[in-house]
DNA sequence: CGGTTCCATGGAATCGGTTCCATGAATGTT
DNA sequence: AACATTCATGGAACCGATTCCATGGAACCG
């Protein structure tokens, strides 16, 4: 591992490590001279300045942390995505947590994130804010909330206003005469689990359906968790001739279930979920989701996290969600045509 | 942004900065009685060390940077999530980059990598090794291949034996009678696209099948590309009667552009994709895939990897690959289906 | 032409840790 | 009891950049 530092640079063009640490850094303090022989220093010996010295002294890293609490739920991978790029507009670099939806993890990384002293901390909360989220607010360290919040922590936040898009689902299903509709909630313990389901629970309460709780499923907002949601609701005396998943891996769960037990999606019952992914429109039938636009959600996080690190007290930015109907919640006879199906 | 540095910890425990340090790092050098209150200090301040001083001194910055292709591929974002997973057990952090099939996006990170000094690189390469993988090389950084490779650049690598996949592929669609097989391609330019274009043409010809060299059409491995294909392969006087992807964002295109031309997969025409997305299963019909084990690749990069930082020169690893078949390549009567579509 | 201003420059201090070295106390050896 | 060895410790150098400060030469001005 050859190094080169700002010395060998600084002696190849024949001036001060001072001028050569001016030039590379974009101090208008130089000559013409200056620069062009520290370019071309720097060009001949391939110098990368150490990002550790730089921001040692300068307390700035160009850094920023990005939590997320599963990467390969597709919703985070874009997430991640649109995040990256518009750091990457701004000149940042983005380190990326992955919190595999566990608070141990969340905080394991988010003292990670604090050490490397990133300049700014995007983060998608696990847990009730009594882990490391504590040491940031300490610490004030530019943080905001994407997606989900934290009760209590009063922080700048990039969420989705989930609630227009689950009235509209349930509206959606009523007006089908759909009575019984069956929701795969998230975890209690997260923001948009408890805002999903008390907006799932409100519509049906203002549609005049069923308000059996046994209707409700709590899932953790994992895949295989949407699989039993499916099987438990299906197993019922009275089983619901409409599904609603809280977010996108619980929606492939539930669909994987659905096929297993040969019930046929958008004919024995009705499915929709909240997320929508690239391919759910692929599936046959396709699947009606509540959208919500995860670009705008990454760009607008990262826009968020800019001004707090500016020094600013941004507003907090709500996004909608809207109902995509498809194929999946069109169901032709609702009533009662689940039921023949249960002794499966 | 308060700042506890090491200094404060030494002063509140009583001790030198030097046996605050030792503590802090584990040297045996240390008494039961310093270790004790510096701990507690520790706890008292929230001290979090400052990577950037610590690595600076001793040049080991436990981070290694991940580079891959597209993060929105889902086999990329299941990678990153087993080498970080992988990672993690070992006490590394990743600093995932992602360079959206993109040459300059890749060298932009690359210099990045280098320039905050990970001890190590994973990377998913594009390019023909012209750019800052040769900064890579030129001062050794510890650097292995994920995935791809680069030709004339010999590095360890992680990369799965296609070709078995895609012979197995191949025979199976041979044993129903197919003749004409389009493939579409990835691009020429990354050992991926070329290793499996390789083998497809000559388990085609192997098979006795026709080598129609207009039933290939090139993609660039992102999901547009396999809308596109299947439309120019299925504008042929003579459309093939079964295709197979080579990744799976394409076949992900082509399934969409064959649900828009109405064609019936499985029926019409048989589609094979590679790469197994867990949701590839949930298509109707479930979507024939080659499938190689991504968990495995991502363990086994981050263990050459940490045998290269640690001065070793461990051999390559080539992982295998599987045909698992579904219904999407159960074509009832191949020969001949597809040519009445053509009109539509 | 003398004095002020401007500005590029070199040198040194600095960031917050790690690590080397000298020291002195405690322990062990004969 | 004298001496060697071990070992925790404090202090200082050091990692590679940035940034402050003093300096000296050029430009400008009356």
């Amino acid at each position: 591992m050859t190094t080169v530092t700002i010395k060998d640079v600084a002696a190849a063009a024949g001036v001060s490590v001072g001028t050569a640490s001016r030039v590379l850094s974009g101090n208008p303090a130089t000559s013409a001279a200056s620069r062009e022989r520290v370019a071309a220093a720097v060009e001949r010996l391939d110098f990368h300045p150490n990002a550790q010295a730089r921001s040692l002294r300068s307390a700035r890293t160009h850094t920023i942390g990005l939590l997320v609490s599963d990467v390969r739920n597709p919703f985070f991978a874009d997430l991640a995505h649109s995040v990256e790029q518009a750091a990457l507009a701004h000149g940042y670099v983005i380190l990326l947590g992955n919190a595999n939806e566990r608070e141990d993890q969340q905080d394991r990384y988010l003292n990670t994130l604090i050490s490397q002293r990133v300049d700014g901390i995007i983060v998608a909360p696990q847990g009730d804010g009594s882990g490391a989220i504590r040491s940031l607010l300490n610490r004030r360290i530019p943080t905001i909330f994407v997606d989900r919040t934290v009760e209590g922590i009063n922080l700048p936040s990039v969420t989705t206003d989930s609630g227009h898009g689950i009235r509209q689902a349930v509206e959606h299903l009523a007006g089908q005469s759909h009575t019984r509709i069956g929701y795969i909630a998230g975890p209690q313990t997260i923001s948009t689990g408890r805002e999903r389901f008390t907006a799932y629970t409100k519509a049906v309460a203002d549609n005049f359906l069923s308000q059996d709780p046994s209707l409700v499923y709590f899932g953790d907002f994992q895949a295989a968790s949407g699989s039993s949601g499916v099987d438990a609701l299906l197993r019922l005396d009275q089983p619901p001739t409409a599904i609603l998943a809280a977010d996108s891996p619980m929606a492939v769960g539930a669909v994987a279930m659905l096929h297993r037990m040969d019930v046929r999606i958008g004919a024995d019952i009705a499915l929709v979920a909240f997320d929508d992914i690239e391919w759910f429109a692929l599936l046959n039938p396709a699947l009606s989701v509540i959208s919500h636009s995860v670009e705008n959600m990454g760009r607008a996080a990262v826009e968020l996290l800019l001004q707090v690190i500016d020094g600013g007290t941004p507003e907090s930015v709500v996004l909608p969600s809207e109902l995509i109907v498809r194929a999946s919640s069109s169901t032709p006879n609702p009533a009662g045509s689940v039921s023949s199906l249960r002794k499966n």
